[in-house]
DNA sequence: GGGTTTGTTCAAAAATAATTGAACAAAATG
DNA sequence: CATTTTGTTCAATTATTTTTGAACAAACCC
C-alpha cells in the first residue's frame, strides 16, 4: 500500500507561475502513464514515448500536440517526434475533430495491432538484416581453411536455425493475438 | 585428452607495446561477434554483453576472463560484470579446465535455454510488477468519482487483459522452443 | 609468511541517447 | 498581404548508461 515510491508527481496540479494550469491530470491518469513509461522501457524505447502513448491511452478524447505538451510538461519537439514514431508504429492514429485546425490523436488500443506494428517496424527489419549477414558468413565459412572451419560452419548453421525459429515465433504470436477475444 | 591446439599460446609474442596482436581473432569470428552485438541491442543490452557472448559462442574452447579481455580489448571490469550477467541469465556456463586455476566459460547455445533465461530474468519480473501495480489501479478506479471513471475502468481492465495474454504468450514461446529439433 | 594470480567492486570518465528550444516552413486566418 | 497558428527539424544541452581502471579481497603458490 504505502510502498509506492513515486514522489515527484505530488504537486503537479499546483504548478506555479508559468502557465495557466488548465489541464491537470487525475491521479489515476498519472499512474497509468507511469505504468506505460515502465512498459516501454522493456522494449527499449524512450520515456517520452511511454508518456505520450500512456496519456493518449488514458484520455477519453483525442488530444492535440500542444495539449499533450501542456499535460505532460515536455517539449514540443519531443511530442512531435514521439507522435511521429508512434504513428509509424501504428500505435497512435490521427482523428479529425471538426472545427479545430489542429491534428488530434488517439491511442490504438488493440494488442494485436500494437504487436504487429512493433514486429513490422522494429523486429522484422532486424531479422532480415541478420539473414543477409548470415549469407555472407556462410560463404566466408565455406572458404575458410583454418582448423576451426568445421566448428565455425556448425555455429553459423545454428544461428540460421535460430533466425528461422524466431521468424516462426513471430507468426505464432501474430496468430495467437489475432484470435477473437472479448476484451 | 589435450587435443586442444591453441591452449598453450602463452607468450609467444612479446607484449611490448599494447600486446595488440597476441591473440588475433579470425575475420569470421569478428563478423559473428558483430552479429551478436547487433542482436543484443534489440534486447536492450549493452554492446559488451554481445561481444562477450559472441566471442564465447564462436570460440571452440572455453575461455578465461583475461583471455576474453585480451581478445576483445575491453576492460577487465566489463568482462567481469558481463560474465556475471550472462551467467545469471544462463547464457554462459563455467567449465572446469584441468591444470588451470582460472575459471573458463563457454556459451550456452540452445535457443530454448537462452530464451528461458531471458524470460525468467528480464521479462517475468516486469510482468509481475505490472500485476501488482494493476491491482492498486483497480482499487483506485473503483473509488474514482470523476465523470471518466467508467472509461478509466475499461482501460485498466484492458491492460489487465494485455498482461494475461502476454503471460500466455511466454508459455507458448516456451513450449514451441521446447520441441525437440535437430539443430 | 611474502609474492603472485585471479576476479570483484565501484567511483569517475567516456560514450550514447533523449530532450530541449529556437529557428523554420507551411497552411490557415482575417 | 501580414499575422497567427500549427507542426517539424536539428544543433546544443542534459540525462542516462556503459566502460574503465585502480583499489581491494580471496585463493593459491613457493
Amino acid at each position: 500500500m504505502s510502498a509506492t515510491p513515486q514522489a515527484q508527481v505530488q504537486d503537479t496540479e499546483q504548478l506555479s507561475k508559468k502557465s495557466k494550469d488548465s489541464e491537470p491530470l487525475e491521479k489515476i491518469q498519472r499512474e497509468v502513464i507511469a505504468l506505460f513509461v515502465n512498459g516501454v522501457r522493456v522494449l527499449g524505447l524512450p520515456k517520452s514515448i511511454g508518456e505520450i502513448y500512456g496519456l493518449l491511452f488514458i484520455s477519453p478524447d483525442p488530444l492535440a500536440l500542444d495539449v499533450i505538451v501542456r499535460k505532460l510538461q515536455i517539449s514540443k519537439g519531443s511530442v512531435s517526434q514521439g507522435l511521429r514514431f508512434l504513428r509509424n508504429l501504428g500505435a497512435v492514429k490521427p482523428v479529425y475533430v471538426s472545427g479545430d485546425r489542429r491534428d488530434h490523436f488517439t491511442a490504438v488500443a488493440e494488442l494485436k495491432k500494437l504487436a504487429n506494428g512493433f514486429i513490422k517496424g522494429e523486429l522484422n527489419p532486424n531479422l532480415e538484416s541478420v539473414a543477409i549477414r548470415l549469407n555472407e558468413l556462410k560463404a566466408m565459412a565455406k572458404n575458410d581453411i583454418s582448423p576451426n572451419a568445421d566448428f565455425f560452419q556448425e555455429r553459423i548453421r545454428r544461428i540460421g536455425n535460430w533466425r528461422r525459429r524466431g521468424g516462426m515465433l513471430l507468426k505464432i504470436v501474430n496468430r495467437f493475438l489475432g484470435r477473437t477475444t472479448r476484451v
